[in-house]
DNA sequence: CTATGTAAAGATAATGATTCTCTTTTAGAA
DNA sequence: TTCTAAAAGAGAATCATTATCTTTACATAG
């Protein structure tokens, strides 16, 4: 489904401001800032006021269109891909990669339709996984 | 081990401020915000400057007294408890709860002892489970 | 017990990401 | 083509956090 359409889904105007935010999302695509956007936006775009990037991202977040990663440097990172996944967060740069095992989470998945958590209803989980990236 | 012994063997000074963050940390067990730990340390000190309470948590992040905790919403949280564990979020007040399950930790270490992540050396893992808490 | 060097605290300004307010523009339905 | 609500633009405001600089006090040694 391309994003005309899921605009349209998601009863949102179709916005020149709105088709580059999301072209910048799948463009930088390692879990960028908002100001990584605001920058790759910007080239296109000069006249793009800061404040429309971040209630683009906003509602994009607020529709399911976007998900929000955040890291412990305390700064906001968007992501296009909605798809259940884990992060690897290196300690040394900060670096996030994503991180997809099918097997894994049905082997967690699995565990949690045996062991129910008192009290509460799980809707999903993420694993982090903090470490180090190694040359290979 | 008791505060002042941990505070001595990481090389820091024993502070009457550093004590007061320690005791709220433990008394507000709920993940507070910097914020919540600057409320509650007014009480008793009434004169403690705010640039201080952030000195200390970060000192204490820095030297593994303390860990942050990242949410997809709000400010940098802070907890005490540094052993395995996951966290509960819920959906709709955002409320953080520890979870902790030996037998989880288990399968997933297990599986990572057998699944090398290419390019990445594991240090630690947490699970973030998000879903709503129920009335029991 | 006191002196002393240095780490830490205090006060407050600065920063920087994000949000708010208000005005103007525009997408898209009628 | 017109019209109206939604969205964009501009820039001020906010607010958590950090930085700077001065003062205070912990803790070691004498």
């Amino acid at each position: 489904m391309n994003i005309h359409h899921k605009l349209k889904e998601k009863g949102l105007k179709i916005t020149p401001q709105r088709l580059v935010v999301m072209e910048a999302i799948f463009q930088l695509n390692n879990h960028p800032s908002a100001e990584n956007i605001i920058e790759y936006v910007k080239e296109k775009f000069p006249n793009i006021s800061v404040a429309t990037v971040y209630k683009v991202l906003d509602i994009f977040v607020e529709k399911g269109i976007l998900k929000k990663v955040k890291t412990d440097k305390d700064v906001m990172r968007y992501e296009g891909y909605l798809e259940r996944h884990h992060h690897l967060f290196c300690d040394e740069t900060h670096q996030i990669k994503d991180f997809h095992n099918k097997e894994l989470d049905a082997i967690i998945q699995n565990y949690f339709s045996k062991y129910k958590i008192k009290d509460f209803e799980i809707k999903d989980f993420q694993l982090n996984i903090n470490g180090v990236f190694k040359a290979s």
